[in-house]
Order: structure tokens, then C-alpha cells, then sequence
DNA sequence: TGTACATCAGTGAACGCGCGTTCACTGATGTAC
DNA sequence: TGTACATCAGTGAACGCGCGTTCACTGATGTAC
């Protein structure tokens, strides 16, 4: 993972799905072209067909693509926080901090979830990526779930709470910020709002 | 607003509007189209452009409609809240509750926020809709930033934060939990995301 | 009470363009024997 | 080492359909005098 590892010449296919990711954050997957993509990528319409047996299975490439990116960087994040504190309680708000860091540095605003795109065109998408977007929400779902329930073993909460639905406030969380930071223009609406669910965190477990 | 009110017949141009608001929390703007919402309210399509300059125009009317009916709504649930209770804190989170009550008997699944979702097509509108998709963020900031201001001027909070973010933590967890509501079907992400906020407040704030 | 004109809420036909998709074909590289 | 065939990564031309938009026109209702 080092920065100045030889940057491998990326495939035309994952050129595609690069410069489709930028385009359906921004417009949409309707407006998406496909004109559009090849003319960035610099192949003919037939050269996309190729690599894609439609449109709709550029979207499912796009979302398991996302999901797999998205689940690396988690893992890498609050793994690296569980080496720093054996405590289930400071090792995940170390974790909290280290991924809010993290999104600082997506320097101006954050292009968005694919996920969430989906959720606001589900029309346009077959089942099967409508099943993926369900299946990435569902999967942050066990992870938080999984650290808050070895933190309420250990602390028990000040305040009643379900634990799934406090796992997935950290999904909505994000994704609200994400919605808030590219409305407003505003690159640190993310750190904020991770801060806030730490502070909750933090408030709600800590003795 | 009694349930038995007598029903006014709804203009074209409201139905209009009602029908392509249904779609675009959908497909999103581009897929709705203007042949679909004629045929759906029954006139032709030169009728549609005596009521829309064109297709901007409707998500212009769309956004003012959606930000109207949306402070509406907070307006009457937070002022009869604020008759409930004089002090700043406990006034806020009975229009917490009561919000949130109102949140759970939107049935089913939310249907959306009109202006979340612009912001994941907004190259698609002009400067005019984008700008008021942005003052509905601010109008929220605002309004949950003056109850904060209130409270925290009574109770100092027990960590240190920022009360323009955690206004717009409100913002962030509700178009985040409808996000969710969206991609899993699942009802009751609303009511459960604003009762979490509801639980950072006191925990925040209470003495 | 009647006439003239204006406004409202549309109709009907036509337009051109961009889109996703298909199909037959191709030149370069890889593999089996 | 040479030949035959397969696979990879595309090209080029054509298709038909749906879309947003325009334009000239219309019948019903409202208003001024």
C-alpha cells in the first residue's frame, strides 16, 4: 500500500469503472452515458459492450467494486485501532478517531456512496444490485454491531439502546454527512458527524 | 388540517407535481419523464409546458413545494412541543419525541427527501435548484442550532462541541436513516436514528 | 343585457437528437501439438 | 521450430425508440364597458 508503489497501468475495464463511479455520483446512473464514458476512456461503443454485457451490469460491477474498496478500508482502519488498546471500549473509539481522520483527508468534499446513490434510483437497477446496496448497509451493520456488543459486555449503556439501530446510526451518519458535505459545499461535515457518534459513544459507555 | 376536510379537487399542476415528486424519490430526476407524468394525470404534453417552462422548471417548483411542506411540519411539531414545556432542554426533546412519533406513522418506508436527492444528480439542475437545496440544509441548521443555543446557555454541555455540527447531526441522521429505510425496507430506521439523537442530547446536556 | 377582448388550460403534430443495444468482423497475442 | 486454432480486446455501421421542446391553434371562462 506503500504511495510509491509502480502504479500498474489500470485495465481499460477499471478505467471505465472509475470514471462511471465520478459520473454516477455526480449525475446519476440515468444521465450516465455510455457515450460519455467510452469518450473518456478513449474506446469505441463496441469496445464497452466488450467489457460489459449492458448497462446494468456496469452498475453491479460498480457497486461490488465499492463494497470491496469500502470493506478494505474499514478493516484496515479499525483493525490497525484494535492493535493500539486492548479495551473493546478505547480500541473502538480509537478506531472512531482514526477513520474520522481518515475522511479529513479526503482533502474538499466527499464524492459520495454508491450505495446511497442506488437507494435514490432503486427503479433503475435490477434486483440483484438493489440486493448488493442492502447487503453493503447490512454489513456495516455487523461490524459496529459486533464492537458495540463487546462493549456493553464489559460497560453496560447509561441509557437503554438496541444495539443494531446503534450500529446503524454510524451508516447514517455518514451517509447523512456525505449528503450534507456535497449540498453545502463543506469538506469537514464527515470528521464532524464520526466526532459526534464518538462523543455518543463515548457518553453512553464510558464509566 | 382535519382528516374530514373537505378535499380540494387538486389542480393539474399540483398533481403534477405530487406524481413527479413520487418518481423522482424513485428514479431520480432523469428517468422521470415528462411522458410518464402526463399520461399518469391525464393531459397531453403541450399541457405539461403550459404549467413548466421546461423540465427545471418542475424541479424548481418540486424543491420549493418539498422545503414548504417540510418546514410546515417542524414548525407544528416543535412549537406545540415548546407549549408542553417551558425549559429550553426538556422542550426539545418532547419535539424530539413527537417528531419522531410523527416519523413512525409514516408507515412503511419514507419515501424520501426531495432534497437529498438532488444532490446525488446535481449536475443535472441549474444553479437555482441547487442553491435551494442547500438553504433547506441551512433553514435545518438554523432552526435545531437556536434550541441548542438555549439549552446549551442553561446546562453546559458535558464535552466540548460545535452546535452548528450538531445541529446538523439531526440533518445528517435523518437523510441518513432514510437512506437506510430506503435500502433495507425497513420502517423503522427513522423513528430509531431520532430517538438516538434524542439520547446524545440528554446525555449531552442533563444535569 | 350584450358585445369585445383577455386569460386560462389546455390540444395536436412535428422536430431532431442522443441513447442503449446488436451484429459481423479484425488484428494481436497465447497455447497445443 | 512451425502450424492451427482459440481467446482477448476491441472496431464500424446501423437500428429504432423515447425524450424534451416548439409552434400554431382552440374552447371555456372572466372582465370592462
Amino acid at each position: 500500500m506503500s504511495q510509491t508503489a509502480a502504479q500498474k497501468p489500470a485495465s481499460t475495464r477499471e478505467r471505465l469503472l472509475e470514471l462511471a463511479e465520478q459520473q454516477v455520483l455526480q449525475k446519476g446512473f440515468a444521465s450516465t452515458s455510455i457515450e460519455e464514458l467510452i469518450a473518456g476512456v478513449g474506446i469505441t461503443k463496441s469496445g464497452f459492450f466488450y467489457h460489459f454485457k449492458d448497462k446494468n451490469d456496469l452498475a453491479r460491477a460498480l457497486m461490488q467494486r465499492y463494497l470491496e474498496d469500502n470493506k478494505r478500508q474499514l478493516d484496515d482502519t479499525f483493525d490497525r485501532a484494535a492493535e493500539l488498546h486492548d479495551d473493546p471500549l478505547h480500541g473502538f473509539l480509537i478506531g472512531l478517531k482514526l477513520f474520522a481522520e481518515l475522511m479529513e483527508k479526503v482533502r474538499d468534499v466527499h464524492p459520495g456512496c454508491i450505495a446511497a446513490a442506488v437507494v435514490y434510483q432503486d427503479q433503475l437497477f435490477d434486483a440483484e444490485v438493489r440486493a448488493l446496496s442492502a447487503e453493503g448497509f447490512l454489513a456495516w451493520r455487523a461490524r459496529f454491531r459486533n464492537h458495540l456488543q463487546r462493549i456493553a459486555d464489559r460497560y453496560p449503556p447509561k441509557l437503554p439502546v438496541d444495539l443494531d439501530t446503534l450500529a446503524d446510526t454510524i451508516s447514517a451518519l455518514v451517509d447523512g454527512a456525505i449528503i450534507l458535505s456535497k449540498a453545502l459545499k463543506d469538506g469537514k461535515a464527515l470528521p464532524a458527524q464520526i466526532t459526534h457518534y464518538r462523543n455518543y459513544i463515548k457518553l453512553l459507555f464510558e464509566p
